[in-house]
RNA sequence: GUGGCCUUAGCUCAAUCGGCAGAGCACUGGAUUGUGGCUCCAGAGGUUACGGGUUCAAGCCCCGUAGGCCACC
């Protein structure tokens, strides 16, 4: 393991303490990730609607895929038996699969969960599987992506007494172990993923506990629930100065808005996923500098301008406002991949942003302009200094 | 020409014995964070074809007019 993910650190953060910010690159099999970063999620090995042509013109250097789906459909050996994700999904770039633990645990009412894994039911047909950290380790292995993330039981948001994240955490952190026994690929990754809530001192001993183990990757997790921005910012004012001088890279997992991205690479993430501003785009949200556009609005009808003046995609360089508020009105197939396009484009711009503020060492400085561009609602988000 | 049935929101249709005119879709906004393109939330929208009559009260009962469908000369 050690070795198939290297992380530099190209400018770190400044001795004043005015940001935990950073700004390197990390080294994987299928290429290099510029950090601060973001990952598109490609579920069932598909950013929906795009195909790898879209991904690269959008500015995607990483992507997510599923394990549980994949599993699941098409199955692990039929794509091992195909050549491995890359090939499959004719994507040459580095991936990232998550570890089905999240899936497991939010997706499907019918599970049940025990120290030694969970045992659920396909949300296809009904069928009964089971999930351990062995078995996710092993289908990962056999999808083959650069990166692999341990199984984890996260907390489903809501429902959360300090008893059931007590009891998910520890067993998280069990199942981190076990994960780390059974990776044998020498070619792929392990990420290790720290959970414990809303709760400061479980996510103190859980940051503890999976920076002390051989990870190649640090994940964050359980934090793109229902939480409020000042409760996420008090977990990342917890877990991340315990990272401080940890060599490898951070990854929020769920996060996906340009403000939320923002305020989490102040704290000192490097690395993201999140199914947002895919999810938002298919149903007519538009995301722009200083804000976004509901293209299902009657207003955009006649509107014969392009979504974003000065951008590249292939939705702004060709197409007006009105001919997308038609395709979303005629639910066109062409409007989920055009939007799609935009707003990956704008999130992938908006971090490589953040790249070069911090390479020229203007970014507690920009920060400012930066939230503007983000569109953050006035006063929503506090600038938390790290 | 005669007879029967029908006409309620933009569309398709509900509304018990005559007792506060509703639904679905469409429309107007909003939500969506380790992906189900789904979905959810909220809102606006009515001279009940038109004109009379009966009644405390009419979408509903009575008369007439217009339009539609069907059957029969």
């Amino acid at each position: 393991m050690p070795g198939a993910a290297r992380f530099e650190v190209l400018v770190g953060p400044p001795a004043d303490g005015s940001t935990r910010a950073r700004a390197g690159r990390l080294h994987l099999p299928h290429g290099t990730v510029e950090t601060p970063q973001f990952m598109p999620v490609g579920t069932n090995a598909t950013v929906k609607a795009l195909d790898p042509d879209d991904l690269d013109a959008a500015g995607a250097s990483i992507v997510l895929a599923n394990t549980y789906h994949l599993y699941l459909r098409p199955g692990h050996e039929r794509i091992a038996r195909l050549g491995g994700l890359h090939r499959f999904m004719a994507w040459d770039r580095p991936i990232l699969t998550d570890s089905g633990g999240f899936q497991v645990v939010s997706l499907d009412d019918l599970r049940r969960v025990d120290d030694d894994g969970v045992t659920f039911r396909s949300h296809h047909d009904g069928s009964l599987h089971r999930f351990d950290p062995e078995h996710a380790v092993a289908v990962q292995e056999a999808l083959g992506a650069d990166v692999a993330v341990a199984f984890d039981h996260p907390v489903p948001p809501g429902s959360s007494d300090r008893r059931t994240v007590a009891e998910a955490t520890s067993r998280t952190h069990r199942w981190a172990e076990r994960s780390l026994a059974a990776h044998r690929r020498a070619d792929q990754a392990l990420f290790g993923i720290i959970q414990g809530g809303l709760e400061a001192d479980l996510r103190t001993s859980s940051a503890r506990f999976i920076a002390g183990l051989p990870f190649d990757g640090i994940c964050i997790g359980g934090l793109a629930g229902d939480e409020t921005p000042e409760e996420r910012a008090a977990v990342l004012d917890v877990v991340m100065p315990l990272l401080d001088g940890d060599p490898r890279v951070r990854y929020l997992m769920g996060l996906g808005t340009p403000a939320d991205l923002l305020m989490a690479v102040h704290q000192g993430v490097d690395l993201f996923d999140s199914v947002l501003p895919a999810r938002v785009a298919r149903n007519g949200q538009l995301w722009v500098p200083g804000g976004r556009l509901n293209l299902r609005n009657a207003r955009f009808l006649d509107d014969p301008e392009p979504v974003q003046e000065d951008c590249p995609c292939r939705l702004c360089t060709r197409f007006s406002r009105a001919y997308l508020a038609h395709l979303f009105r005629a639910r066109e197939l062409l409007a989920y991949r055009l939007a799609t396009c935009h707003n990956l484009t704008f999130t992938l711009d908006f971090m490589a942003r953040i790249r070069s503020a911090l390479r020229a060492g203007t970014f507690p400085h920009s920060l400012p302009d930066l939230l503007a561009r983000a569109g953050a609602r006035t006063g929503a988000v506090a600038v938390t200094s790290p």
